[in-house]
Parts: structure tokens; C-alpha cells; sequence
DNA sequence: GAGTGGTCTAGACCACAGA
DNA sequence: CTGTGGTCTAGACCACTCG
């Protein structure tokens, strides 16, 4: 025999259960588990093996842990962004007003919301940099988002435009009007022709922790969506930040010849 | 006082130290790190809470564990994937023949090298379904690379492409020449005409750990890369494997009028 | 006040790698 | 053989939430 199997960590084999179960349906999304104590009697370990093994399943998103017990997570299949379409008139027309989001969450049967707020506010540098704003005064206006899908937060997005372009217009309210942001900056001379999405996955901070009722072991996206004129001018700089466990980003382009 | 911080975990105001230290270069790449023992006497704690803090950063990717002892990272900036760029002709010579990859590591001062290994094998459901491909038989070429900069790897990817196109061609070779398997195929009549790319972030399977050499609890992007003919039929689906922490992702494309 | 998870302590045994 | 991390045990105290 070559392979002598290491021995499976009783932690992750407990997690491996946990896991079966949720897949499989026995444990349906919204149900409560047991809690550590009883794991550990069950499975004839102490609290801390138990433990270990529900933190791994939070960690992967599967479950939900709160000072009531833990649950397995009620939104268990990923949201699609499909980042190539969701700028597209017709696109963003098919979920109505609030644009993709709103399409992409009741793609799913769940239903969308979200909160909107708008600020002056100082950009942080690299944003000031790419908007050719001054990075060390109140340059633009921000419009944070925080987006939820039946009531569990899943986005945050914050939009940074220049306040020489904003200033004034219907920019600054909450509701941006058929179209969005990207609509009112054509309107306003300045249309986008050119996007940049750039990806990282990275810990959650303290306030995304927070925010989005995550675990401070799991992964957010951190997509940064960089908007540019015909002129190569970039006008707006959106920051989006996902937890990785709900969602899958979608991108398409067509490619020249290749010889 | 409206806030009362809750107090930092040990292990976490730890582990926020020795990020630091890494992060300012106080520990440079490739240093050994004290051991959980020697830590838990420098903090004045228990093996078990300095082990936590470790398996933190290690986690984040910022620190290697062996059986030697824990190391810092020998990569600690990110590889730049420039999805959109990457399979154009005149941006895959740049780095010359095994194409895009080697651009994006050499652009980082790193050495890239790579294995690659060929057969014929039944693919899995979803490709054969994008293939149009039997998913019971042996239908599809399989092309299996692993990707290292400066002997780290870094990137797993499996190519599957239909035996009934690629059977008999320089795409079973393992060198398939300049310009790649994009050229071949469109030498051979199938010219991709567009790409999509589908990303989920995972945590590795055994076998990523061990051909990626990371921990368990770190995580991958897994992109699903397609390869469409002008009419729309899939001709390549490749798996890429990258651990997160290894890399960045940046898409571009054209946006059309908004009104 | 009782239940629950978050964290810490202070031990223990194991497998594996290097000397 | 020795040092190292991987894991487990069996306790403990705390803060927060709920009834």
C-alpha cells in the first residue's frame, strides 16, 4: 500500500458531516444546529473539537454563528454578477429602477433592498489619483450602497465622483433615476466607453464584519470598477465588496483574431 | 462613551503584530518565525493561543507553516492577471512562447517555469455539456499544468478540448507552439471568437493543497474559462486554479451608449 | 438568570523532517 | 533522536441575548 491515509482530523470529519447534511437537505437553510456542547456529546469529543468544526463551516459561509446558536445560513446558493451585461441599457431595464443589483437577486426569487446614502467626502488616494482629483480636500462625492437580499446583507458599494461633475445634479440624491449614475453622467457630457474591473480577495475589516453579518474568517471580493470616457478620463470609481461564499462574477469579451 | 471596544483577542492583537513586522519588513521574505512555543513565551501566553495567531496569518497567506517551522511568504505582492489582455497576440509575445503566464511573472522580477502533461480522459459532466461532448467516454484531451514563479507554484489549470478536434494534432504535444492552443484551434477552423470567464472563490481540495503547497483554511480562485467559435459552439474549456492571496484579476471591455 | 459562543489555559500525544 | 506543528482534552471566565 502506498497511500496510508493521515487520519482525518476529527474537527474536519465532524465538519465534513455538518456539511453532507446542509447539502443534502437534512439540515434545511434557516435551521438551527446543535449547539457546541451538544456536537461535543454527540460525536463523544469535548467543546473545543466541536467548535473547531462549526467554525470551519462559518468560515466557508455554509452556516451563521450568533450569541443564540448556529444556523445554517439562509441564502445557500451563490448570486451571479455578471459584470459584462449589467451596464447594459436593456440589461438593467429587465429588473427595473434600482438597475442590475435588483435584477440579479430576483433572478434568484429572492427579494431585493437596499440603502443609499451620499456624502462629500475627501477620496482616498488611489481613487484621487485615477479621478484627477486633489486627494487631500473634499473632492468628491461619494454614494455608499448597502444592499441586502431578503433582509441579509450581501454588497457594499461605494461610488466616488468627481465633485467638479456631481456637484448639484441629481447625482446627489438618493435615487439617481432610470438608468442610474452611469445615465446621468452621459446626460451630464461625460459617457463612459471604457470599464476596468480589477479583483482581489482579501479578510473582511472590522466594519465590513459588521456590516455585512459575516465571520471575520471568511473572504470578501473586493472589486474595484473604474469607469472611462472616450477620452480615457476616468469619472467614476465604484468599490464593491462581496463576501465570496454568495457570489460568482461573470465576465465576457470577444477576442480578435489570434493569428 | 458610546463605544466600548470589546478588547482585542490576544491571538488576534498577535497576529496584527506580526503583520505588521512582515508587512514593514521588519521579517523579510522567507525568514523563520519564531516557534508557537518561543511566541507564547514572548507574549507571556499558551502554545495553543500564539498557534492561533499563526494559523491566522497563515490563513491570509502572508506566512508558510512547516514541519521546520513557520516561515514568512516567499511571493508577498500579488500577480497581476489581466484576463482581457492576456490572449492577445501581441501582449503573449511579449513574454514569449508558453505565452501570457510568463509575462505576468517575469513583470514581476520572478522566474516562471511550468510542467505540463496531456491525455485523453472523460471530462467532467458540465464541460462535456459545454463541449457538446459524450460525458461517459473518453472524449476530451486533457492538457494539465502547474505553474511556479521562483519554484512557488502558483497556478493550477486543466484545458479540456473535444478529442474529435484536437485527436492527431500539435495540441497533443506538450509544447503546442507559438501563439498557444488559441492558434492551433484557429488553424484548425475553430477560431474563438468569444471568451467568458466564470469566477468562484473555494477553499482547495486535498489535492490543491499539496500541488499548491498552501493550508487548508487559505482559499482559490477557480476561473471556468470558455471558448466560443463565431457560431457560438464551445471549443475549450479550461480550469484555472489560483490561491487568492498568489493573485489579482482585471477585466476590461467596451461599454456601449448608456441612453 | 440561563444559555451560548469567544477566548484562554495548561497540559498531552502524535507524525514528520532534519541532524 | 529532537524539534516542530497538528490535534485533542478538560477545564475556566467572559459578554451578550433571550425569556
Amino acid at each position: 500500500m502506498k497511500e496510508d491515509e493521515p487520519r482525518r482530523a476529527t474537527f474536519r470529519a465532524v465538519a465534513d458531516e455538518v456539511r453532507e447534511r446542509i447539502k443534502g437537505g437534512t439540515y434545511a437553510p434557516g435551521t438551527k444546529l446543535p449547539t457546541e456542547g451538544e456536537l461535543a456529546d454527540q460525536i463523544g469529543t469535548n467543546r473545543g473539537t466541536a467548535a473547531q468544526a462549526l467554525r470551519l463551516l462559518a468560515s466557508e459561509g455554509l452556516i451563521h454563528k450568533s450569541r443564540r446558536g448556529a444556523f445554517v445560513h439562509r441564502i445557500v446558493t451563490k448570486i451571479l454578477r455578471d459584470s459584462t451585461s449589467r451596464y447594459v441599457r436593456a440589461r438593467r431595464e429587465e429588473g427595473q429602477a434600482r438597475g442590475a443589483f435588483e435584477a440579479e437577486i430576483r433572478g434568484l426569487g429572492l427579494t431585493p433592498s437596499s440603502v443609499t446614502a451620499t456624502h462629500h467626502m475627501q477620496p482616498p488616494a488611489w481613487v484621487a489619483d485615477l479621478l484627477g482629483v486633489d486627494a487631500n480636500s473634499v473632492s468628491t462625492l461619494a454614494r455608499v450602497r448597502r444592499m441586502l437580499a431578503d433582509d441579509v446583507p450581501v454588497q457594499l458599494a461605494t461610488s466616488y465622483l468627481p465633485l467638479e461633475i456631481a456637484a448639484g445634479t441629481r447625482l446627489e440624491e438618493i435615487d439617481t433615476g432610470p438608468g442610474g449614475s452611469k445615465s446621468r453622467l452621459a446626460e451630464l457630457g461625460h459617457a463612459q466607453a471604457l470599464i476596468t474591473e480589477e479583483i482581489e480577495v482579501r479578510t473582511p475589516t472590522p466594519e465590513e464584519v459588521e456590516a455585512l453579518d459575516m465571520a471575520e474568517d471568511q473572504r470578501v471580493f473586493e472589486i474595484a470598477h473604474i469607469g472611462r470616457t472616450e477620452d480615457g478620463r476616468a469619472v467614476e470609481v465604484t468599490v464593491h465588496v462581496l463576501p465570496t461564499h454568495l457570489w460568482r462574477l461573470s465576465y465576457s469579451w470577444p477576442l480578435g483574431p489570434t493569428h
